[in-house]
DNA sequence: GTGGTCTAGACCACC
DNA sequence: GTGGTCTAGACCACG
């Protein structure tokens, strides 16, 4: 699964946990319906307590990015089902940083150069 | 001062604080040397605990936005304290923000159109 | 025998198997002492695990909905056997969800329009 | 605050606890920003752990019907944070299971009586 | 004093 | 084996 957790980061481990895996659903690189670790493996595999690990799955499930099913496992959704309400979420916050960065005086110019880069370096991994 | 705290808000109060405080310093509404309210009388303004405030106090100063004499009150800094270290910041938090829209399927076109509306609407009040 | 389950749905599978043959035999789909698929048989038509559908089987006999005979089968029971007592359960659901739908607010006309359009859907089929 | 648990009841502590306090919020027993008995005190008042009852009052916050102020305590929050999707929430519920009936024989007749019984019982209560 | 996180370990239901 | 709930008890951040 390959998730490394952060100790030094002050936010909280099932955080951490969701953060990592639902950037992995996002990028596809977990299939729909692919089986995700069990909570006591991934507990083990990371050395944190299985009850946070339940936690971070439990909110996945209630935001759509993975459901479950009893006695048998956790499986990532179809992404139509996290699709719309997290590209809300994510325009949100955006435009809340880029208002923020207007008021301390960065200009526009300055924006679209950093769009600019953040869409070149990854132009050529998706389109 | 006309600070006005948000209860539902999930950050800390003391960074509620501090985030309008610096606005304020940054959209240049507190001019250089402007001496800034009391410990106690910004806590009874508040209606909030003084620990709360000094504790904004304390790292706005560490941050070079206001700076504090004994025994005098606390004091707003020259714009060059910290006008590079926080452009710094923020500009990292935006392209770092990017690069997660990116992979959750935002494209370039948004983040440009979404930079031309905050953008416009802040125009006319700084350039 | 047309059953689907859904692996998304939070209740056990015993009980969706439950549901999908008591729907079937409510509406007449399956006549009195019509034999029902073995356990193994229909196990292996779901792909689930034997237990479960033995479980399923169980318990519908034990509400009346089915009888087993050793070594034969399991076989749908006279309507008479179920009827009162699922009615009676169903009013009781649907008295309790009226109450907290009222506390919430929902009005008497919302209720009234509901009934409204579910058996308008309905009576085409059924009537 | 009158709350009590019951014991026999197959669902998990903290839904009762949601339950009862979903009840309590709408119904209007308790207004607005009024302050909800910490975590602690409910646990003791309850006899049942801390963790518990954080579990209800974290989910109640992530549905809209309190919020929590970092060392402060839980609130009630204005009606209109939940009313809306709570509407549908049972709206949907009630739909579901007047299809049911339908399918096991229940008239239309008899849901509409059952509607006069149960709202004629509240008229007076609130209108 | 408040809520929030985490651990360790137990027990249950389902498959 | 799976997930889900609950307990007991610890530690932290905030006010």
């Amino acid at each position: 699964m390959l998730i490394a957790l952060d100790y030094r980061d002050k936010r909280p481990l099932y955080e951490q946990v969701k953060e990592k895996l639902t950037n992995l659903i996002a990028a596809g690189a977990l299939p729909e319906d692919e089986k995700l670790p069990s909570v006591r493996a991934l507990a083990v595999e990371l050395a944190i307590n299985p009850n946070t690990v339940q936690r971070a799955y439990r909110e996945l499930e209630s935001e759509g990015f993975i459901y479950t099913v009893q006695g048998r496992g956790n499986f990532v959704s179809k992404s139509s089902m996290w699709q719309n309400s997290k590209y809300k979420e994510i325009m949100e916050e955006i435009r809340s940083l880029f208002e923020q960065a207007l008021s301390f005086g960065i200009k526009k110019s300055e924006l679209l150069e950093l769009v600019e880069q953040v869409c070149g370096t990854e132009r050529g991994d998706k389109e």
